[in-house]
DNA sequence: GTGAAAGCGCTAACAT
DNA sequence: ATGTTAGCGCTTTCAC
């Protein structure tokens, strides 16, 4: 039941402890103490204490992850890229996902500052901003995804050409009246939402009827409100995609032929359901943050990633 | 740059790091010291070095949990159930996807060992069971899903309930050819295809064809086997359903009238595109797979969840 | 090439 | 009620 210790191995090699941790880690030492060493640890199964070397180093080796919902293909992507570069760079990843609470969002940045991570990459909304931006000062690099934060590094996509991929996509399927359904107080949405107005007009377009929700019950009722008047609905966040799509087809609607849908992200499904996404690059998006933290540039860095829409027809033919 | 240490908020305090020590972690404090303690702290930006606080622990107070397939449902369920009994005995939770590669698999084991996690749920095959039980031993509750193996303690599905839930289900659809595509070597798959057999032979229907796949490639081509005799396809993992969706929508079947479709574990496409499923309680069984690391049993436990069946059209109607 | 010893940030007896 | 002291397991000078 008690752990096996570097004092352990060193007894049974019949070297110090000094050695030990010269044979673990490259020192300079013998060959056949070095030999002796291994096969002692070996034998003891011996297991490395990663939590008393991380307390020498003044932090440890593992970059902390923050994810308001895992549940989400964007986001799944994203830890994809981060433990890609982490794996090449010999760091563990620990992941925490906020389940969209608030409250939790700070908790869990605050325990991986104390956990001492090497980095951090945040999902969250403002109210974890500080605590962050606290860590940054101490020197844990932090990445804050879908937007911009003062102090820290940000990677994230450039929303309102998004939105005008989306106009464009529109014009070209001939549809013009345009509803969209956006989430509530979410800057990324209200800039796909802009650009999407910019695209239109550009276009000599009619300017898109907008609505904003909270959370999922809401959906119908919205998409039932833009049905009146338009003949696409338009949704600027992937998190809803599912239930916009339900508010849809449950009303006997067929897509694209009755409405036009055209959402953010892509996701498994979506092929087989045929609908056309903006998708964003999340998985360049991961490696691109985990390497801010790897390379722990000076000054806060500004990653800006192009959208791409994927057409399937769910808006009609791009004629 | 260099970090507060409980040191630093003593000076300030004008007291000893013990007492700090005691205001923090709540000892026996006059009510004046602690209130300067605090003050000293805040001012300071202290921030406890959880690591440090593990290595007198002998262990940190972290849930490591090795997940295979972070994108499906089921997995994120599980973590979610993890997660909330976490949450509730302050365990932080370290998650690692290793993405169904097996030297993933056992090098996150011996990760989450070094880190000196307080307990492990793994979702994993056969090679990290060494490594888990190397830990079980040095005191570190293990806990394997959706298997048992020696040592450890495991939560599982009744993997042959399920397939007779499946069996029950197409009898009740009248679907007698039925062909079942598994995953190649994996213990729950048989199962769940034995109880298939079980259930439909007590019924006096016919035995099912069956036919294994490695990986998605070769699931169009199996579907397409399968296709050539029976009038329904059942699919033994959830992981797979996406391809074999694609694979009848895409030769233009329609379900239920074409080819009935039955599959395991629910998702949130499931509902609009009327797919039957057969589903685990992920969420109870992520609880009680973090209950077993809170409560430490002395023997290793052997949890059995019952699978539900979710009729939604898919099979045709259930008379 | 190897060992002795100091110390990383913190906690837990043992004094006072 | 608070300070002193001795470690936890490991790394890292600094001698030999």
């Amino acid at each position: 039941m008690k752990r096996v210790t570097i004092g352990d191995v060193a007894t049974h090699a019949g070297v110090s402890t000094a050695t030990v941790s010269r044979v673990l880690n490259g020192g300079l030492v013998a060959e056949s103490t070095a030999a002796r060493v291994w096969e002692s640890a070996e034998s003891l199964g011996y297991s490395p204490n990663a939590l008393t070397k991380s307390i020498f180093a003044g932090r440890s080796s593992t970059i902390g992850v923050v994810i308001r919902d895992l549940s989400s293909p964007f986001y799944l992507d994203l830890i994809r890229g981060i433990d890609e570069v982490a794996a090449a760079n010999d760091s563990p990843v620990m992941l925490a996902n906020t389940y969209r609470r608030t409250d939790r969002e700070a908790a869990q940045v605050q325990a991986m500052d104390q956990q001492r991570v090497r980095g951090l990459v945040i999902t969250a909304d403002e109210t974890a901003d500080n605590h962050a931006r606290r860590m940054a000062e101490n020197g844990t690099p932090c990445v804050i995804i879908a937007r911009t934060a003062p102090g820290l590094h940000s990677v994230s996509l450039d929303d309102v050409a998004a939105g005008r991929l989306m106009a464009a996509h529109l014009g070209d399927c001939g549809r013009s009246r345009v509803g969209v359904l956006s989430g509530r107080h979410r800057p990324t949405q209200v800039k796909r939402a802009e650009g999407l107005r910019q695209g239109l007009s550009e276009r000599g377009l009619p300017q898109p009827e907008e609505v904003l929700v909270e959370n999922e019950d809401e959906v119908d009722g919205a998409v039932g409100s833009l049905l009146r008047r338009n003949d696409t609905v338009v949704c600027t966040t992937g998190r809803l995609t599912v239930s916009v799509h339900m508010a849809l087809t449950h009303r006997g609607l067929g897509i694209p032929d009755d409405v036009g849908f055209l959402t953010m992200d892509d996701f498994p499904w979506a092929s087989t359901l045929g609908i056309s996404v903006v998708t964003q690059p999340s998985y360049e998006m991961g490696r691109r943050a985990a390497e801010l933290i790897v390379e722990e540039p000076a000054t806060p860095a500004r990653i800006v990633f192009q959208p791409t829409l994927i057409a399937r027809g769910s808006c009609g033919s791009g004629a």
